[in-house]
RNA sequence: GGCAGCGUAGCUCAGAGGUAGAGCAGGGGACUCAUAAGCCCUUGGUCACUGGUUCAAUUCCAGUCGCUGCCA
């Protein structure tokens, strides 16, 4: 049966460059599991974009001398560069910058407003009269009233912890030209999330598929009770508010972002309109990839907007993972603790990073990368059981068959057992994926290699003088590693390309479904290359050396 | 302060009410097709602490300590 997918990947927000604790949070995931589908012959739509909007972005503009536009179309070109070489295959990767989005987010703000859903309020705000503009409250800083730090921002003081409200500053200054803010009253939009909350609490409880955390996460935000929200901002970068007298105010980004899978499924489907309905309506699903502290987002915000505007699926799950942390701590941008994706793409395959965010995937609980564990994974994992299974049997084949594939004779029970057991790797990983288990999926995959190297070292055709048990024994050996081509494309598209193709298989390896393609015995190789490349163990030290702090 | 999560071998992580697991690192061995890779054997743990439920808990419950996150 043909499956209907709807991959959602969370907006990185255009105001910095991506670490590794993105990819492992929200983008790796997606890409495996919608490389998956499309094998499995499912109709899969992915998609994602800058979130190019917001204050941050305004004020790191001003801070380098440009507009606001360049900064986020600068990173957001650099994310796109990052997809294409880390192999995140989006249908589409648009941004919040476009017509077609502005235009879905009015529709749905003007919508939830004749339906009552969104209501006029006033709020108190700082601002700075000194800048003429209304500040965020992290824009706000002064001495914390608790502890008596001098750095503590208007949301909360870094040093004690406490949650603050700008008022409650001591000294309060604007961050950005230290004058004292005032505070003042404004008019804003609000969602009115708390009609919402039974209605949420309803559908949440029924979505036992869930990853635990997930769900206990929001059943108990739900049970606390949800507030009514502002949706609207006193800036003047972002979409504006369809409403006359609003014309200096804009829709906060959280609001307008997650209306993006709406409108990137829209874009996709240009010129045919009603393309995208098939993947929000009847029996798709839809999936949304995010990191955890985007749960609210999607489990309560998202579907509570998607209620109001009625007739759209609503999330089918939400596989959110935790954090990963760099070498036992957080990253930080500000101190450069971190590892910037373009730089690890500048020096590395992909595939090796790809491998080690996939085996020590952070889906249930925070995750840990190093360095020194990134060098140990690629060298004596991917290097040492993988790649050199793959290289030893292409280069028997080589050196004792002139690189045509054996006819093998008929299997004996060894042979039989490692057919076997590759016929089960293939099922649990099909199970696997179907359910979001990544790291279950990829270490099943690597326990057949090692099989498949015992399998070798028992049956040791070097020594054999039997031909035929010689032709039996590569063939099968080259029948397991074509499974594995299949079961680890997902995770390793590129270096899976490369076997596809010294297995001698034609075109892409995405055209073939996923299944256990089985070598034709007679055909001719090509001469292969090893996979993967051994790393030298200085590079840990230099990589080290580059991080801040450390 | 409230809530949640975590605390298992040197390291990264699994696991489960009934004599503790994997990979890597450490030690030993046989082999040589292969990127000195692969294979076999092996040393490591009172499963944070204290109580409770149970015939039986490291696995369930309560509390303590430590770390992390979220919230007012």
């Amino acid at each position: 049966m043909t499956e209907r997918i709807l991959i959602g990947v969370a907006w990185p927000y255009a105001n910095g460059s991506l670490h590794l604790g993105h990819i492992a949070g929200a983008y790796l995931a997606p890409d495996i599991f919608a490389r998956y589908h499309r094998l499995k012959g499912h109709e899969v739509l992915m998609v994602s974009g800058s979130d190019m909007h917001g204050t941050p972005i305004t004020i790191r503009a001003e801070q380098e001398g440009k507009t606001p536009v360049e900064v986020a179309t600068f990173y957001h070109n650099e994310f796109k560069e990052c997809w294409k070489k880390l192999g995140i295959s989006f249908d589409l990767y648009t941004s919040t910058e476009t017509e077609n989005h502005k235009n879905v987010v009015q529709d749905i703000f003007l919508t939830l407003l004749k339906k009552d859903l969104i209501y006029k309020d006033s709020m108190l705000q700082p601002y700075c009269p000194q800048c003429r503009r209304f500040l965020p409250d992290r824009y706000v800083e002064g001495i914390c009233p608790l502890c008596g730090f001098t750095g503590a921002r208007g949301d909360q003081c870094d040093k004690c912890g406490k949650p603050l409200n700008p008022t409650d500053l001591k000294d309060s200054r604007c961050r950005i030209c230290g004058a004292h803010p005032q505070t003042t009253n404004s008019e804003h939009y609000f969602l009115r999330l708390s009609a919402m909350q039974s209605q949420l609490l309803e559908w949440v409880k029924k979505q036992s598929h869930w990853r635990p955390n997930v769900l206990n996460f929001t059943q108990r935000y739900l049970e606390d009770g949800l507030k009514d929200r502002a949706i609207t901002r006193d800036i003047e970068w972002g979409i504006p508010v369809p409403v006359p007298g609003f014309e200096k105010k804009r829709i906060y980004v959280w609001f307008e972002a997650v209306i993006g899978y709406l409108s990137a499924s829209m874009e996709w489907a240009q010129g045919q309109p009603e393309k995208w309905r098939p993947f929000w309506e009847g029996d798709s699903k839809s999936y949304y990839f995010i990191g955890k502290d985007n749960i609210p987002f999607h489990t309560m915000i998202w579907p509570a907007m998607l209620m109001g505007y009625s007739g759209l699926n609503l999330p089918y799950d939400v596989p959110a993972n935790e954090f990963l942390t760099l070498q036992g701590g957080k990253f930080s941008t500000s101190r450069n603790w971190a590892v910037w994706l373009p730089d690890y793409l500048a020096t590395y395959e992909p595939d090796p990073l790809r491998y080690l965010l996939s085996a020590n995937m952070p889906e249930t609980a925070d995750a840990d990368f190093s360095w020194q564990e990134f060098y140990r994974r690629n060298n004596d994992e991917l290097v040492a059981t993988w790649g050199n299974l793959v290289h030893r049997v292409l280069t028997i084949i080589q050196r004792n068959f002139s690189g045509v594939i054996p006819h093998p004779f008929p299997l004996n029970g060894i042979d039989q057992a490692l057919l076997t057991k590759a016929e089960e790797t293939f099922k649990a990983v099909d199970q696997s994926l179907a359910n979001c288990h990544f790291r279950d999926a990829i270490r099943s995959a690597m326990t057949l290699a090692q099989e498949a190297n015992r399998y070798l070292e028992e049956k040791s055709p070097w020594k054999s003088k039997d031909s035929q048990a010689i032709a039996t024994t590569l063939y099968v050996a080259l029948s397991v590693i074509s499974c594995l081509k299949t079961i680890l494309y997902p995770f390793l598209p590129f270096s899976s390309q490369n076997l596809h193709e010294y297995l001698g298989f034609p075109g892409r390896v995405e055209t073939n479904r996923w299944e256990w393609q089985k070598p034709s015995p007679g055909q001719q190789l090509p001469k292969p290359k090893p996979l993967f490349i051994k790393l030298e163990e200085k590079m840990v030290e230099a990589e080290m050396a580059k991080m801040g702090g450390g």
